[in-house]
RNA sequence: GCCGGCGUAGCUUAGUCAGGUGGAGCACCCGGCUGUUAACCGGGCGGUCACCGGUUCAAAUCCGGUCGCCGGCGCCA
């Protein structure tokens, strides 16, 4: 007989017969009669072992293991309402593959306990849903991709140019040459349109900010799209008819996962275009009404971002902020004082999923802005050239893949979007 | 970078204010129990009280320093 997943082992009628394996998830024993509860990818089911029912070896085998034990159990099918998932395994055969030794992790555990053993705390319940949904979305995001003629692209995650900020980036000897880890590919994606036309990629994004928020990871899944010929007003849709598709696929089809994460699917099932799109000097005028010190040319904190989406069930866009406040690849509106992006906000106060933006076509207004900033010029000599060979309007995103989990997945902080998050003050394991 | 909190058994913790032989629950081991659901009952194992120094007859407890971690803010996506 063929092993079966626990999923499907729950759907079968009392007295067909069942293989399963996994792991040993809960056991109690009482004299004569072991409870078992295995747990495999799928699901857990339990399991009862009667002294009669197997051999001696068996059932002396099944008192010793201890939990997370793997194991192989054949046996019968029964229906009984006091087995948790309405059905339970009466075994006819057990066999430990791997005794487990003494598990560390219990019912009691702390937050600091349980990252130190981020390895073996992956396999408990909550993260394993959680991961699945971040597999879901891959796929629909993917999905989407490819029904609008997007291609996916592999940029490096290597660079010399020190992009952003500067001080923030990760720096490494590159064979006797200062070399950063990146911090975007969108440089990159740009490169690219000019063959290809839309392109988006996921790669690892770097940031050596002292950052210590439940929002900020140091390594992160960084999700970006560049196209040509795009506005910024196109480029919104896009990313409004992305999300959309993501999250109501997501409600359709994770409805266990989401209802194990403690996310309603009718949160997600609303989401559709458009999103409200707010001004950001009209975004400053909300906050001052609201009672927030806020002024033209301030940045947005966590509380600003809070307040701006309070009573909103779809994410919102704040666009147009000052040309100080943005990046210097952003395009200047035509009102001179601000920049052509938009900042795609999740409801519920999770804060800035996406940045977006039209990008710059003169150079000259790059290299000022780039000086203001201290920039090595003769590094983003590459970038100018992609004006100087028939350069079109063009527009991109990206997107924080843990930010927007955490929020599908009402997750209260960002570690717990990634197996093995990359904190302040965490590397390991 | 700033503010706050924490560090006692493998885990979760009481004890710290007010100095005087460090207790408990879980886990594990042994025994009992043929329907458990965080099983239960009896017994057992388990401690450099984060580290260094000081005060004291006496320090988990008081004082000084160091290290580690957590939460929030700022910065940022």
């Amino acid at each position: 007989m063929e092993f079966e997943k626990i999923k499907n082992a729950l759907k079968k009628k009392e007295g067909e017969r069942t293989k399963i394996r996994g792991w040993i998830y809960r056991k109690r024993k009482s004299g004569k009669i072991i409870f078992v509860v295995i747990r495999d990818s799928t699901g857990i089911i339990q399991v009862i072992i009667e002294k009669n029912k197997v051999t001696e070896k068996e059932f002396a085998d099944a008192k010793k293991a201890l939990i997370e034990s793997s194991v192989e159990v054949e046996g019968i099918i029964h229906e009984d309402e006091r087995a948790p998932g309405g059905r339970e395994i009466h075994a006819t055969a057990f066999n430990v593959v791997g005794f487990a030794e003494e598990f560390p992790i219990t019912e009691y555990q702390s937050v600091e306990f349980l990252l130190d053993n981020r390895h073996l705390w992956l396999r408990s319940r909550k993260m394993t849903e959680t991961m699945k949904l971040k597999a879901y979305m891959l796929r629909f995001i993917r999905e989407w991709f490819d029904e609008n003629d997007f291609w996916e692209v592999t940029p490096s995650v290597i660079t010399m140019n020190a992009a952003e900020g500067g001080a923030t980036v990760f720096s490494f000897d590159y064979f006797g040459q200062e070399a950063y880890l990146s911090q975007t590919a969108q440089m990159y994606l740009e490169a690219l349109i000019f063959s290809l036309e839309r392109v988006w990629s996921l790669t690892p994004s770097f940031r050596a900010e002292k950052s210590r928020t439940r929002r900020h990871l140091i390594e992160y899944w960084h999700l970006e799209a560049e196209e040509a010929w795009v506005r910024n007003e196109e480029n919104m849709k896009l990313q409004e008819e992305m999300i959309s598709y993501v999250c109501q696929n997501i409600a359709k089809k994770c409805k266990e996962q989401l209802e194990f994460v403690g996310r309603n699917p009718e949160d997600l099932m609303v989401i559709e275009p458009p999103f409200k799109r707010i001004k950001y000097r009209d975004a400053i005028k909300i906050l001052q009404e609201k009672g927030f010190d806020i002024q033209w040319g301030d940045d947005f904190g966590a509380p600003h971002e809070r307040a701006l989406v309070e009573g909103e069930d779809k994410p919102i866009f704040i666009t147009n902020f000052p040309v100080e406040s943005k990046a210097f690849y952003m395009k200047i509106a035509p009102d001179g004082k601000t920049v052509e992006c938009a900042d795609m906000l999740a409801p519920e106060g999770y804060g800035e999923i996406i940045g977006g933006s039209e990008r710059e076509e003169d150079i000259k207004s790059m290299i000022e802005r780039l000086k203001k900033e201290g920039a090595n010029i003769e590094n983003y000599e590459w970038y100018f050239d992609l004006r100087r060979y028939g350069s079109v309007p063009h527009s991109g995103f990206g997107l924080g893949m843990e930010r927007l989990l955490c929020w599908i997945a009402k997750l209260e902080h960002i570690r717990d979007a990634t197996p093995f998050p990359r904190l302040l003050r965490r590397a390991y394991p």
